[in-house]
DNA sequence: GAAAAATGTAAGTATTCGTTACAATGGAAC
DNA sequence: GTTCCATTGTAACGAATACTTACATTTTTC
């Protein structure tokens, strides 16, 4: 059957590319332009113009004919629609090199995701303070998820401590993760999991590197 | 026409499970597997086994009927297809919160990346070592890139200094480019980029989060 | 009031994906 | 040795997804 409910089913690479027209229309806003195109968006992109209005098809009508898109309106839709317009506390596991770097990422904040809290099984980080972020250990992870009310989760640890915290971070009530560990995770139930290798990206370039013998 | 050349254009999908593959098969080997199978290959990644080998079948035959494959074997025939059994030399743009951690991320040396630069534009870095790589000045990018023979650059700095880096990487001779900041990078000619966006990855699960009701 | 610009949407095509099925092959059991 | 079983490689099919072209409609501009 072709038939699809209302509420139909958005594909991935559409959401994702969804979070593209953001930070792209943001830019945009910082450069002064109040409104904007599709083809316009598109070309930043390097996408046709058609391509950003079917996208953008799929969760309502947001442009203007013979105008375009209104920035600051199209920014905000599209954060209803990714549901950053809420803030998302959010927790990582894990405070080596990388749990580090992310505690003092800036880049979260300006998009509505705010890390409260950090956990560490070693026992002399605990209690410690990095970027202003407080370092506890896991054995406190669902007393502080509930009182923060923290809702997403970030792995940090080694790969073979990461199917653990994911457990923990699942247990103490956190619904999505965000898994840096180079492991593929057995989904705990009712979470959504988002994988990040950073050695994947790499051999992903190098594949393309060594191949890019193409239409020239 | 339904023609295809010899030498197939694969499908970014496939390659990317190719990593995870070698990944997981490289995990059966810690664990004392010296065979496996399509069948438990996918169940470990969430795949059904026809996928596993319809994905490999692109790239050639590594099996054997009625035994499955021989994890050793095919974990260099993987390295082999996306060019890791070479190795590739680094270099980090960018000794910030992230850059560093990259610096220190022990995943890379694993699969055959080897960071053996970083550069700064900050000239209170350049100079100084760390976790035993030294920091350069951008200024003397094309130098190192040549005597290191490096092929690979990965973009650690804000954004507004972002297509800046990757026209110096690309002026000095990288191939690739595996960018962390969170811009839309013109491609410098002839180069590969893939790009990394932390945010973006944590807006793809919040609206995953908000939009899971789906068949239970 | 006509021309230009831009959207939303439909139609059509191509690509990719996932499943099912099965002949062929190697190893194990006896 | 012969038989049985597990597993591959591949083909065939169907469905989902992606991309392109096209156009009627609407708003601004001159």
């Amino acid at each position: 059957m072709t038939e699809m409910s209302p509420e139909d089913q958005v594909p991935k690479a559409v959401v994702n590319r969804m979070s593209l027209y953001l930070r792209e229309l943001q830019q945009l806003m910082r450069n002064g332009h109040n409104t904007t195109s599709s083809t316009q968006l598109g070309e930043l992109l390097g996408f046709t113009d058609a391509q950003v209005r079917k996208d953008l098809a799929h969760f309502g009508q947001f442009g203007y004919p013979g105008v375009g898109y209104r920035c600051e309106e199209l920014v905000s839709a599209i954060r209803n629609i990714l549901g950053t317009d809420q803030e998302w506390p959010v927790a990582i596991v894990g405070v080596g090199n990388l749990g580090r770097a992310l505690l003092g990422y800036r880049g979260f904040g300006n998009q509505g995701f705010r890390v409260v809290a950090a956990f560490d099984a070693d026992q002399a980080k605990v209690g410690s303070q990095i970027e202003g972020i407080e370092v506890f250990a896991v054995e406190d992870m669902q007393e502080i998820v509930r009182k923060e009310r923290i809702r997403l989760g970030m792995i940090a640890v080694p790969a073979k401590a990461a199917q653990q915290a994911a457990d923990q971070l699942a247990q103490s009530g956190v619904e999505g993760i965000v898994n840096f560990a180079p492991v593929t995770l057995v989904k705990p139930a009712g979470l959504c999991v988002v994988g990040v290798d950073l050695a994947i990206e790499l051999e992903q370039l190098s594949f393309a590197v060594v191949n890019r013998e193409k239409k020239p």
